[in-house]
DNA sequence: TCCAATATTCTAGAAACATGGAAATGAATA
DNA sequence: TATTCATTTCCATGTTTCTAGAATATTGGA
């Protein structure tokens, strides 16, 4: 990943809605949600969700598929992975010794 | 961590200047980097990095101590690990069977 | 074909942010 | 104390971003 990339992740998740939205469709799993029902769940304008999708899927951290008249959004984990994978990059020079004393454990859930 | 941490996280990182500062952090280790390092190594005045350097530290991704003349910040990871377990909590509902498919390998290096 | 449901694009005013010069602060040294 | 170095704070400016109303697709069903 090329720091643009990068920013544009980071910018697309630094605001609130998305942010939640993108959560939201983390909870919801591979089966994703309509933007309708993202809009819902979040209270805010269809418009304004829409346009949040799709600075989220041009940040590539989610995907959308159409399935009727809906259009169904997913989380897509890999742009998050690339993401941390950009911010650690070469931590401590790469040196084991010195990251264990500020990694600690950074190991996600899930 | 609470929503408003994670927009304030996001938002440090979500700037070029800022983001790359905190990457050269991450590479410098425990040991750190005066303010002063920072500002050449990334060309840009010193005055606009020490800005950036304290939206870093508001937000949690960077620590600083003080040694004589000079501030020495460092990154400071247990931010981040805090940033990804908000991004991604309650993934699919926490059913690691749907979670397999979405996540693959979510394991950070370093 | 016509209508209803769902989603997206266009737009612009309001709000928030980025930048860097100048001045101020803090710390070492002579 | 005076001087220099390192960093921070103050502030004005220009830029970007957010939001949602209105208009425009796109799809399925009657």
């Amino acid at each position: 990943m090329e720091m643009n990339n990068a920013v544009t992740s980071l910018s697309a998740l630094a605001q609130e809605s998305r942010l939640e939205a993108f959560r939201l469709l983390v909870r919801a799993g591979p089966e994703g949600l309509p933007s309708g029902d993202v809009a819902r769940a979040l209270n805010v304008p269809a418009n304004t969700v829409s346009t949040h999708l799709s600075i989220l899927t041009r940040a590539g951290l989610v995907s959308s598929r159409r399935d009727g008249r809906h259009v169904i959004y997913q989380a897509n984990l890999g742009g998050i992975r690339k993401l941390i994978d950009y911010l650690l990059a070469d931590c401590c020079q790469g040196d084991p010794e010195l990251c264990g004393s500020l990694l600690e454990q950074l190991t996600p859930h899930c």
